[in-house]
DNA sequence: ATTAGGG
DNA sequence: CCCTAAT
């Protein structure tokens, strides 16, 4: 019963990742509820030093156990690669886990049994995790793991739900192990947004292959990167539904001989188990899911009035920082916060290159007023993935990231929220978003303190800044009474990305059913906005192909491109929906894909 | 409440 | 993005 971690070799050694060992075999037991598991996590520094684990990290590994729970019985036979949407949220957490079992095997190697023994034998209980079935809502449905929903099978196919998803696989020995060090060099910083040193090549691999996995949905639409190109990938057919558009192109080629990854979106919310460690022994799989978020909005601290919020504003633009460490430093893990919660920005007063914001959040009704920092920063965007890999939300995390890596520098701006640093690569948003959540309320505060920042380096940054309350954007009254959105928000790569492929699955038009599901999390976004990025997207895509007008010397005007392929993918979809511009319809669009019209549509109906 | 389109 | 008309 011990965990290993994960060896970080360079000089971000704080950022704490961690493959996990588990010798108990009772996770397969139905009764492990009453029978917890004991693990160990430790980190490992740059110099090999073992540092004890620390709460969040424990939780983080709970996490895994509890996906794992949740989908082992799901996951029959581990051997397919086919994904399946209706399974998303559970196998995917299952095949984290599993990938982390396998992975950390080698990883012995790095860590001197002896000294771990010696060193954090004080083993660390790790109590029984709580089987979490809110955390699939987003998906619209509660206890997924034992009724797979079909809703998300759009009146399609049947076909694909029996197989699960094995991405271990085909990132772990596909993609990356014909690379060179050099390579992976270069991929783990795309992922990580930092250098590694590490020349262990298995090591680099599951690293990386974990740091994809995190960010990506491993079973809905999925993705070929190729190098600089970006392609729609078929073998998920079956599991897009009617709508598996992205499935049929041929791949492109690539230029510079990156690895190819196969990669889909994960949606961390459909994979982070929302309940944490209190109630471990009490806690069952069944319940009212909705009775139990009440029971832990109860608990919460009432909402501040207004004005309380303003004049904590006002103070805290004063002792700002102060006040944020003090409040990590004292934090425990009692700092239980919904991950459904939604943040609304209040204020923020900049401080010393950093940005202090108050957000609200409001939390099964009842909001609470979190200050976080954010760093500002000074430059143009990070140009690795991480500035696109979203923890939370779904969607084409890894193929926006992977995009980006590809086109370089593009100019999209990050999500908003993806600026943050990835501190965790393992880590889900949940316990990421507490890491930066506190309460205040008169001296009353809790939040979470992160344990990446342990030492120096307390990074503090706010995380799932991506949801301002529909009701409290950020507006500005209009002369004419009306009220305007203060901040145009840049479309981030992976929000057009999730535009897109919403519209693949829902068909153009059903904006709202594409908010709800694919931007269910990023309340800033409206149906209407969603239909005018659609327009422009399609304008776009119809328009700058055929010419390509000559201007291509100009790089980024400020408004960057939107990258080829997924204007290709646009265009494709708007032919596939006949959507097109009547100028332009006829020239390309032959018979086949009317076809496919014809084909989704009556499935549709 | 949602959607389509024009501004 | 906003606004409005139509549904």
């Amino acid at each position: 019963m011990e965990t290993e971690v994960g060896v970080e070799g360079n000089d971000e050694a704080k950022h704490k990742e961690c493959g996990i060992r588990k010798s108990s075999s009772s996770l397969s037991s139905p009764k492990q509820i009453s029978d917890p598991v004991v693990y160990k996590l430790v980190r490992v520094e740059g110099d090999g030093r073992l540092v004890p684990a620390t709460d969040d990290e424990l939780m983080e590994v709970e996490s895994l156990l509890i996906d794992d729970r949740c989908g082992k019985h799901v996951v029959a036979d581990p051997g397919q690669t086919v994904g399946c949407i209706s399974n998303e949220g559970s196998s995917s957490g299952m095949a984290q886990l599993k990938r982390l079992e396998g992975w950390s095997q080698p990883e012995n190697k790095k860590v001197d049994p002896d000294k771990l023994n010696g060193r954090l034998e004080e083993p660390v209980p790790l109590l029984a995790p709580s089987l979490s079935e809110s955390h699939l809502n987003q998906s619209g449905s509660v206890g997924e793991c034992s009724h797979p929903p079909d809703e998300l099978v759009a009146g399609g196919s049947p076909s694909s739900i029996t197989t699960k998803p094995d991405f271990s696989r085909l990132k772990g020995e596909i993609c990356l192990d014909n690379l060179s060090i050099k390579e992976l060099h270069e991929t783990f910083k795309a992922t990580f947004g930092r250098e590694t040193t590490v020349k262990d090549k298995q090591w680099l691999k599951r690293r990386i292959s974990m740091g994809l996995t995190n960010s990506c949905d491993v079973s809905t639409t999925s993705f070929i990167i190729k190098g600089n190109k970006f392609v729609k990938k078929g073998n998920e057919e079956g599991c897009n539904g009617i709508y598996g558009s992205f499935a049929k192109d041929p791949p492109i080629v690539n230029q510079k001989g990156l690895p190819t990854c196969h990669v889909g979106q994960l949606d961390y919310h459909k994979v982070v188990p929302e309940r944490r460690l209190e109630n471990h022994n009490l806690d069952d799989n069944s319940g009212s899911d909705d009775h139990q978020k009440e029971q832990r909005a109860a608990k919460r601290v009432r909402k501040p009035t207004k004005r309380y919020i303003e004049e904590l504003s006002e103070v805290e633009s004063k002792e700002s920082n102060e006040r944020l460490l003090n409040l990590a430093k004292n934090s425990g893990h009692d700092g239980l916060i919904s991950p459904k919660s939604h943040v609304r920005l209040v204020r923020h007063v900049s401080s010393g290159g950093r940005t202090v914001i108050t957000r609200l959040d409001s939390l099964g009704g009842s909001g609470i007023q979190v200050p976080c920092v954010s760093r500002v920063r000074r430059s143009r965007p990070r140009k690795n993935f991480m500035a696109l890999l979203k923890f939370n939300p779904s969607s084409m995390g890894m193929a926006a990231a992977l995009v980006e890596k590809a086109l370089d520098d593009h100019g999209f701006p990050p999500d908003d929220g993806n600026e943050n640093r990835v501190l965790k690569a393992s880590s889900t948003p949940e316990h990421v978003h507490h890491q930066f959540v506190g309460v205040p309320e008169k001296d009353k505060q809790f939040s979470v303190m992160s344990v990446v920042g342990l030492g120096n380096n307390t990074d503090l940054k706010c995380m799932n800044s991506n949801e301002d309350s529909d009701d409290n954007v950020v507006t500005v009254p209009t002369s004419k009474g009306g009220i305007r959105r203060k901040h145009h928000r840049a479309w981030t790569l992976s929000e057009v990305m999730k535009l897109v492929e919403g519209v693949s699955r829902y068909g153009a038009g059903r904006w709202s059913e594409i908010k709800r599901l694919a931007f269910a999390s990023y309340s800033y976004r409206t149906s209407v906005d969603l239909k005018d990025k659609w327009r422009n997207l399609l304008k776009a895509s119809f328009a700058q192909t055929p010419p390509d007008t000559g201007m291509n010397s100009r790089k980024n005007t400020g408004a960057m491109p939107i990258p080829t392929p997924i204007l290709l993918k646009v265009r494709e979809l708007a032919e596939m929906q006949a959507q097109v511009p009547p100028n332009l319809s006829l020239t390309k669009v032959a018979g086949s894909a009317r076809k496919i019209v014809h084909e989704k549509q009556t499935g549709f109906l």
